[in-house]
DNA sequence: CGGAATACTTGACTCGTTCAAGAAAAGAGG
DNA sequence: CCTCTTTTCTTGAACGAGTCAAGTATTCCG
């Protein structure tokens, strides 16, 4: 994924290629799961004039377009990621708030067939897996033998 | 789960009975899947003296206990309900917000054995459906058919 | 019934996100 | 290459769920 990828994925999806939305996709490519004040202050990096407004509004052309994917476990703020279109799912830690990518443990699309859904017309499962990270974890029972 | 069952389990899990307590609990029996605002309202029909923040200091307390379950979806705010320990779902209509329970479609523990979690230690899968309500979908499909 | 601990009220405040209006830039067509 | 229309960005204010803090009231143990 370089920057005329990025261009090509714009003009493929009817958008145009601006100056804030490369600068969106090439921090989003660094960072995966970054949420928007992240994102924010790495695009500044590049590009210090753009407003947070620009990057709110980058980030949701970019989810309405499919070019990017917004997750929100419980608790957290929004985050982006690049990975799109593959149904991957994610772990986060319920100490930091770490997201990490799981693949599909089942199959492409795994729970995807509820068993009783009340006549809803189901089009995705999302599975969010909560734990502790290596980091956490680590730190947590350095503390406790002490 | 009457009241002197609701007494019980605040007991059991070392709380103190209160009016504002019991009053959310009888709120989320009736109303599973409320918001806090809606639980306040509900609550101050037969409890009027109530402040906003003695719900949320309820609602995490007896979340912390494990009492009752809170949820809170992609774009949604906190959501409770009182059915714990069972490992249920979720489906959520993308154009309403509407939410209903969902029984494990694969077994106890649907897809808690994730293939690769980069050292995280998983506690929990928790799994969202997303799609249309019934409602939602015959709108849309009278809509369209004018 | 008295006293310590817990729970609630009140009111201010934070922060992620959205709204609105005008200025700037992209890119199609000439 | 230039102009015009549309989209995108800037600026600045506002919203709302949730939290913080200090003081008062309630629960319930002994």
């Amino acid at each position: 994924m370089d920057d005329s990828d990025f261009e090509h994925l714009l003009r493929g999806a009817d958008l145009r290629v601006t100056r804030p939305r490369l600068a969106v996709l090439r921090s989003l490519r660094r960072h995966p799961h970054a949420d928007t004040g992240s994102v924010l202050a790495a695009v500044r990096v590049e590009e210090p004039a753009v407003s947070h407004q620009a990057v709110y509004d980058v980030l949701g052309a970019l989810t309405d377009a499919g070019l990017v994917r917004r997750i929100q476990p419980a608790g957290s703020v929004a985050r982006y990621e690049l990975r799109v279109g593959d149904n991957h799912h994610h772990v986060v830690c319920r100490s930091c708030g770490t997201v990490a990518d799981v693949d599909c443990a089942v199959g492409v699309r795994p729970c995807l067939d509820a068993s009783e859904t009340h006549g809803f017309v189901v089009d995705e499962a999302e599975v969010t897996y909560w734990g502790t990270c290596p980091a956490c974890s680590t730190a947590r029972t350095t503390a406790s033998s002490n």
